[in-house]
DNA sequence: GCTTGACCTGGAGTTACTCCAGGTGCGATC
DNA sequence: GATCGCACCTGGAGTAACTCCAGGTCAAGC
């Protein structure tokens, strides 16, 4: 069973050493567990679970909504039709958030030719 | 000459009142004009920069550099160069958080096949 | 035996709003 | 002509999601 120091966290999963602490704060991680001298050692699920929660996070979803689908998936697989609710819900918005861009990335493209053509 | 009164903005630009309020008072709005009862009175080139203020921050520029460009634009058009090269910097970073949604869409939708899977 | 580096905690600071209390001016209503 | 409702005003407190900092621990290398 490997574990993982927090060094090799924030390279494994790009969250800053601030933001695993917080997030083990607030309760999206669950009582990461601690060696002798108190440091932080994670498990291979926690990494994984910070995966999730990367996805989340960089799609827009709000903590308290990461929190919400945190304690659906510590309640047990009776929970799942709930988490797929969710995430179905979350898909929808990064979809509209994608379409958005694109459009605001084509205002951004006229401005730029309209700046172009009166240099 | 239209004026616009602050409920219309709203309605046009989709900002909260608080917003407009807040983005004159840090310098994003300059000066804007006010009736005798002291009211803003928005004209159309204030809700015209409105518009591009909006693309820029749901493309998620901070403000300090949706400030930096409003100094630009302020300053003539001796600085449409720089404007340009502002805009094709965020433009690139709008591309590649459009590649980061696609991806953890995939993501998304993955879990929710494999949530099915398990049902 | 001392320093360095990775880690710890509690708490203050930052960004970009958002909300609220208390107040003004104006058109419509009694 | 007093009063009501409404859209607006200001200054300041509150919020989300981090981010930074001061001061402290502990094992490892010189």
């Amino acid at each position: 069973m490997t574990v993982y120091t927090p060094a090799e966290v924030v390279e494994e999963t790009g969250f800053t050493l601030d933001t695993l602490r917080y997030y083990e704060k607030i309760g999206l991680l669950e009582r990461v567990e601690r060696n002798a001298a108190g440091q932080r050692r994670f498990t291979e699920q926690d990494v994984g679970w910070l995966g999730m929660l990367r996805c989340l996070r960089d799609t827009g979803m709000p903590i308290a909504q990461m929190l919400r689908f945190a304690e659906l998936t510590r309640a047990g697989d009776h929970t799942i039709p709930d988490r797929i609710k969710l995430l179905e819900d979350h898909d929808r918005r990064v979809e509209s958030q994608i379409d958005n861009l694109l459009e605001r990335k084509r205002y951004i493209r006229n401005k730029i030719s309209y700046y172009r053509s009166v240099l």
